[in-house]
DNA sequence: CTGGTTTATTGCGCCAGCGCAAAGATGCCC
DNA sequence: GGGCATCTTTGCGCTGGCGCAATAAACCAG
């Protein structure tokens, strides 16, 4: 029976993990699924923070846009992972927006049951607790390299991370599941998309990376973490 | 009698807004109070995460510095405030340092009492979401600011933000009411202090801003807010 | 297969901001 | 009040990376 599976899968999500079961069934039960294909706006930027989704299957892009319609990505989401924090934390309208980059489903709550659960189940709350501590921790790291750091490395840093958390081992190296493009890195490592091409290209050149239409291969993950690392 | 005094204050700090009174009774038994002189390490980056502090009087400055020595300002802390969230999210270490600026008062909790309460009290749980839901919504705009906006722009950020929550209305303007070198200021901002010491000349030329060793004072606020909304 | 659209590459010139260095200002401690 | 440490200013030259523009490649729909 699908809800069972559901429950299951819910068991496994940040947000959820180590309730108990009769609990995640009502949890469940409290739930609306929703298709997405790439492309499609999940949540809007400025909208009101009335809707948490958790990632059942696909990839999703959070993003926050300038007036003047600069946009940085925030971080990439997928399975298990929690769309909407502003719904989770009382804001009361989304800071950015969330972009399917895959066909996407999800599972989504209203703000106000997700935060009457929270006030029923500390257990819940702390889970939320961990997931933005967590989030804010990465944010921070980010903000750092940022800062401190040249194009080179963070387009590096970018890629390893992404490689992290959502790379496959192939023959190749390790590729990047989701379509990638130079545009997408050069929002993700604060530069544009004609140094993140220039600096791909070198780095083909040299057999670290092997590249095509939104698609990212690391060939040689040693080879690119020197790069990270290397002092400016 | 003072530990009535502590009460009330907890029961206005973000962490401990709406407890119950005899709740705040037992937090305030179970805390300890410490006293650091300006420039005094209070957290220090990579310890093990095993105490939360809230901020009764004075200034603190969170960073994070990397490993050839170069540091990033997270944010500034003041009264009311909370440092050490990596003790509450359940993280091992203290992903960067939190330093005395002035002279502080602080109040603090093992993570093991902080964590207790939270499983005990959802009510505190669902303050530390709001928390760091809020600082996760700083963060996001300073990445954002950071990775689209020039140089001069951010500086006018970073100080109209610092105006904003440690500001002080005075004759001459808002006046940021803690000690901030040049080179505070560049590791806000993402710059270097040379470039801010040359824009803050440029401002202070037009009569923007006036500002001393250590000192800042937003002389024209509208004008600086101009600055930091212009298009690149 | 064709035409159109999106994405990627690359050459070129320019300039914002960095890095260095040296001098100057300010506040503090004895 | 003098000496010292810290902080700030400013000139100068350089360069990393941006912005433009034009071309090329990949993909898609019909």
């Amino acid at each position: 029976m699908e809800d069972q599976a559901d429950v299951e899968m819910l068991g496994r999500t940040e947000l959820f993990r180590g309730a108990p079961v009769d609990l995640l069934r009502d949890i469940q039960r409290a739930a609306f699924r929703k298709r997405f294909s790439a492309g499609d706006t999940v949540l809007q930027q400025g909208d009101a923070a009335a809707t948490v989704y958790i990632v059942v299957a696909g990839r999703l892009r959070a993003t926050q846009t300038t007036l003047d319609g600069q946009q940085v990505i925030i971080r990439y989401l997928g399975p298990g992972e929690v769309a909407g924090y502003a719904a989770l934390a009382g804001g009361e309208t989304f800071p950015g927006a969330v972009i399917a980059v895959d066909d996407c489903h999800l599972i989504g709550w209203s703000a106000t049951a997700i935060q009457e659960l929270m006030a029923r189940h500390a257990g819940i709350a702390i889970n939320v607790v961990k997931l933005l501590g967590a989030r804010y921790l990465d944010i921070q790291v980010r903000l750092r390299e940022l800062s401190t750091e040249k194009v080179e490395r963070r387009i590096a840093h970018t890629i390893l991370r992404l490689a992290q958390q959502a790379g496959r081992r192939t023959v190749r190296g390790i590729e990047i599941v989701f379509p990638l493009s130079r545009q997408d890195l050069a929002e993700m490592s604060g530069t544009t998309l004609h140094t993140v091409s220039r600096t791909l290209s070198a780095w083909e050149e040299r057999g670290i990376v092997a590249c095509g239409r939104r698609r990212v291969v690391v060939a040689k993950p040693p080879l690119l973490e020197a790069i990270a690392e290397e002092p400016d």
